[in-house]
DNA sequence: TCTCGCACGTG
DNA sequence: GCACGTGCGAG
């Protein structure tokens, strides 16, 4: 696992978004990241199975709220919903699969509701988050059990977000309408055309020269901004913060529908709860529901679904052996381990840390000094090995409430951690 | 703060 | 043709 480089695609994209202090939307019936989560995955075994999952996890035990045009902590989180996996719909692949081209999560949707029957991750609003990518390795005989299930976490700190049921910043605001292709309709003209200003325009404007550095007592995310030109992000921005005025209403709906089309589809309805076909398969999209903390213990539904894609049941990943309990302890093992926790204890820095940035970048919960700024490339390695069928593997996860927040100047951005590493944790727990 | 229906995009 | 991803704004 040691060999294993990730690189997070449109990373310009995400540290335009972390510099405002990124947000992003949760509703019911779960709505996409945006930026999408993309990386391109390098030193895979190419013949070797490996299952690619994200999770997202609390980034500290703090609420937030928007005031003054700045994020400001307002008391403490709310308890922790049980985490969710999002395991990518090819797993489990070859390492020559995932590497050969990038790999998107595009599809991992967010929802604020804690009852959601789609698999989405969970996430309550109004507090900030951690995406993580795991790694997950099969064995010679592509299982993820004892012999196997090495896995290493990747994470990319300038994905980090608040969480929010409608933007409270409109710079991101503006952002996600300026990069985000389904938002085109609230875009500006063609260039050059004299635009009309936004209703909000001489607020955007204000905005756009103010955008600076939050709450300094927000904990830091490390923020990398390595050597961007931030200049050349300026004038991208400025320009087009002039926009049309907001479509009009008047117009009729080109396409009749039912009066309750958007609110069905909003909720997700097209396919009923009680639907227990597979999700994958037929309709040509393969999204798959992440199995809940839940069902991976208490071996419901998801289980032997949720790994078991179509070519994993024809190429000896067979569904008795997905049953077992393997794959599942490892993720939910996985799941479980908050930001940081492991990694603040355990972890050694084995790359050189380059000097910080200074300026703008440095705003929304930035990397703090002494940080390596080529980002994913430095490793931190722990190679503990204990039994992965250790007995905290089925203990109910600790409260996130009390897990180590953004860890501090010596973590890591990317982490490689053999199996059974974090288990003393649970157990310290 | 959050939900809902909507117009208007993409794929 | 149509499913579905967007932000908006009323409530």
């Amino acid at each position: 696992m040691d060999d294993i480089k990730v690189i997070l695609q449109d990373k310009e994209l995400w540290r335009m978004f972390h510099e405002a202090g990124t947000e992003m939307i949760v509703t019911k019936a779960g709505r996409r990241l945006f930026p999408s989560y993309k990386v391109k995955v390098s030193g895979l075994d190419p013949k070797t199975k490996y299952i690619l999952l994200v999770d997202i996890v609390p980034a500290d035990d703090h609420r937030y709220k928007f005031s003054d045009n700045k994020w400001v902590v307002a008391g403490k989180a709310e308890p922790a919903i049980p985490g969710r996996l999002y395991v990518h719909p090819d797993s489990p692949a070859t390492g020559d699969h995932w590497t050969r081209q990038v790999v998107s999560f595009q599809k991992l949707k967010l929802t604020n509701n804690h009852l959601d029957p789609f698999g989405h991750i969970i996430l309550n609003s109004m507090h900030k988050f951690q995406p993580r990518l795991h790694i997950v390795k099969g064995d010679e005989n592509d299982g993820f059990g004892q012999q196997g299930g090495a896995f290493c976490t990747h994470v990319f700190p300038e994905t980090a977000f608040i969480s929010v049921t409608s933007y409270q910043n409109h710079r991101i605001t503006q952002l996600k309408i300026e990069n985000n292709p389904f938002a085109k309709g609230f875009r500006g003209g063609d260039e050059g055309e004299l635009h009309e200003p936004h209703p909000l325009g001489k607020h955007l404007l204000r905005l756009a020269s103010c955008h600076g550095p939050p709450d300094p007592r927000l904990p830091s995310d490390h923020c990398h901004s390595h050597g961007t030109d931030s200049a050349t992000l300026q004038r991208r921005h400025l320009p087009d913060e002039l926009v049309r005025p907001r479509r009009s209403t008047a117009l009729p709906n080109h396409y009749p529908r039912h009066r309750d089309y958007n609110r069905a589809r909003e909720l997700g309805c097209k396919r009923s709860y009680s639907d227990t076909s597979p999700p994958c398969g037929l309709e040509g999209d393969c999204h798959r529901p992440s199995p809940s903390y839940e069902s991976l213990l208490m071996s419901q539904p998801y289980r032997g679904e949720a790994l078991c894609s179509p070519e994993a049941s024809m190429s000896g990943w067979s569904k008795g052996e997905a049953e077992g309990s393997e794959p599942f302890s490892l993720l939910a093992q996985v799941a479980y381990l908050p930001y940081g926790s492991h990694l603040a204890r355990e972890a050694v820095p084995t790359a050189a840390p380059a000097p910080p940035p200074h300026g703008q970048a440095a705003a929304w919960g930035d990397q703090p000094p002494n940080l390596p700024l080529s980002s994913n490339q430095g490793t931190w390695e722990r190679s503990v090995h204990h039994p992965l069928y250790h007995r905290e593997v089925l203990s109910p996860p600790r409260p996130c409430l009390d897990l180590v927040p953004f860890p501090s100047q010596n973590s890591p951005y990317q982490c490689h951690v053999t199996l059974g590493a974090i288990v003393p944790h649970w157990a310290e727990s």
